[in-house]
DNA sequence: CGAATTTATGCAAACGATTGCACAAACTAT
DNA sequence: ATAGTTTGTGCAATCGTTTGCATAAATTCG
């Protein structure tokens, strides 16, 4: 179709050097403004762009970094969770911001460790990965090796790499007195303990009980993964085996919305019988019925400052770990 | 950290040259077999992965493909529509099954045209384009110049390129057809005719009228874009000012989700007031209150025929653009 | 056994950009 | 006018692979 303009011959139609059409482009002050300002106009006229590969070998440097995202470990399928689009969204803006472009890698299964090809291959300069699951002696691992990653998610004792994400323990907390505030006393937990946000999530609602001087019941803790048919079934076998609970901390949206689809199909209301709270708040959560009140995680926040940390990193710098605004956002459904 | 080994530093351990070591490493049939079991396992053992920026220069192939997302118009956010999420992992693990990398991009702004700088800079060998929007021309023109692009989204005589997408006028005529099968006479349709998808679903659900010998009321059209509130308020005015209907066909499952929750909010039950249909068939579709209703997309079968496509093209194939399974998903919305 | 063929490896030239260094021209200062 | 600076360009090496071609070794064949 069109054939390709290199630099050189950029350089012979501009009757100048292929260096100082290289360092025209670059903007580099040494070349005198006129000659920039010519060069600038001739590339433009014929539609000459730097060869990416070329410049990334000379630089040693992809000028791209790598997203690795989990799948559902359930389904093997991509997450449904509007939250990682979200994100994905966030950290490519940031990312474009400082000209590097986003490498997004949905790893088959889930040994496999995309990070560490993304990095050993010179394809990304650093890398974000996003949920750790059940990864952390993985990530661990490779942390012993590249230090170029970050990791959203909970920071656990044993994590030995950077990580960023809300404080979930702080989240749990505000949203279980919140609950408590609201009249709650019998409150159900929602999600799986061995994700590490899900289990600080659990230890902030363990707090706030305390803190109210109530204690919980362990029994109220209902094991599930990522909403969907199971968490209704999970839901509604409970109601039906009994159980009696006025509210309801699911640890994500996701959850939450199944969780209310149950609470309906069993004839309960949201807030009427049950009062429930929410964590991500991901862009539907105010157009649910009713809206939802959730603890958000400020992810367009947290993907700016994922990939401002890393480009530190990647400048060499040494970097800790760091928390993104958690706060209580309230809507009618507590 | 740990420093690169080199192809040549390889070579230099296995006591071959370094064109064999790269041929081994290729699997070339040319090179024996010990050897290339040796090498292989040489590179293993050291830790070696082909530096991708030098072979995509060498071989003139970035061995990436690129996928461009559009930002929505309006609050120029990232979509949060899942629909796109659930079409960048069916793309990644078809990308992913070929060796080919995927790099996401969300444009800045709607005028640039982030498909141009992805090609000539020889970062990506082909792209992937979700959403047309209102750039149709801009596509044209990128057509003149390119070949290497696959558009998701509706067919309209005056695109000049290749596109994938459900058959937006069946998937139309489906939905309205069963709505009026079930008792619907007065239905609403919710969507953006400036979109051309939404302007096939409409004429489908024109047509699905004249089938059935009604006539439709056109200004049983609400003309909206993605959801969230604009979408509750336009639904929840239009009932206010006294319209009366007993069916809607959104033209996304967004929408749906929206006004399922406008009309609880004006006390309308669904499907009992009005029934009520959607299209993508998203995660979560099969979770909201009640269970929605909708056409199915096939985003899986979509993404994977969209990589194959451009793999054909790629390799200097003509394609034409083709539809993916398109079926209505009964459910108790509707 | 020697010639012809096959098989396996090495040599060296790309791919397209970036950058340290050398150098000519144009200034400045004495 | 001469020496010393500054300013702007050009030269050439380099980044790490891949691949066409040459060649040595091993095999086949008459």
């Amino acid at each position: 179709m069109n054939k390709k303009v290199t630099m050189l011959e950029l350089a012979r139609i501009a009757r100048v050097d292929i260096s100082t059409v290289s360092r025209a482009l670059s903007d580099s002050p040494v070349v005198k403004e006129s000659t920039r300002k010519r060069i600038q106009r001739i590339a433009n006229e014929v539609g000459y762009a730097v060869n990416a590969p070329a410049s990334s070998l000379r630089r040693k440097s992809a000028r791209a970094i790598g997203m690795v995202i989990p799948l559902d470990p359930q389904t093997e399928q991509t997450m449904s969770d509007p939250f990682y689009l979200e994100m994905v969204g966030a950290v490519s803006q940031a990312a474009a911001d400082l000209d590097y472009d986003l490498i997004v890698s949905v790893p088959h299964d889930a040994k496999q460790v995309a990070e560490r090809r993304l990095l050993n291959t010179g394809r990304a300069d650093g890398i974000i990965v996003i949920g750790q699951a059940a990864r952390i002696e993985r990530l661990n691992e490779l942390a012993a090796s590249h230090d170029n990653f970050i990791v959203w998610g909970g920071r656990m004792r044993r994590t030995k790499y950077t990580t960023v994400g809300s404080d979930n323990v702080k989240g749990g907390l505000l949203a279980t007195k919140h609950l408590i505030q609201r009249g709650a006393r019998k409150i159900l937990f929602l999600g799986d303990p061995d994700l590490p946000e899900v289990k600080l999530r659990h230890e902030g609602f363990v707090k706030a009980h305390k803190e109210a001087g109530l204690s919980h019941d362990p029994s109220r803790l209902l094991r599930m993964n990522f909403g969907g048919k199971t968490t209704f079934d999970q839901v509604r076998n409970f109601i039906e085996t009994g159980n009696k609970f006025d509210g309801i901390f699911a640890s994500s949206d996701l959850l939450a919305n199944s969780a209310i689809h149950a609470l309906n199909a069993a004839g309960l209301s949201v807030p009427g019988d049950v009062r429930l709270v929410g964590y991500d708040n991901i862009g539907q959560a105010k157009m649910m019925t009713p809206p939802l009140t959730t603890v958000s995680q400020s992810i367009a926040e947290g993907g700016a400052m994922m990939v401002e940390m890393l480009m530190a990193k990647i400048d060499g710098q040494k970097v800790s770990s760091r928390f993104t605004k958690t706060e209580l956002i309230v809507r009618e459904s507590a």
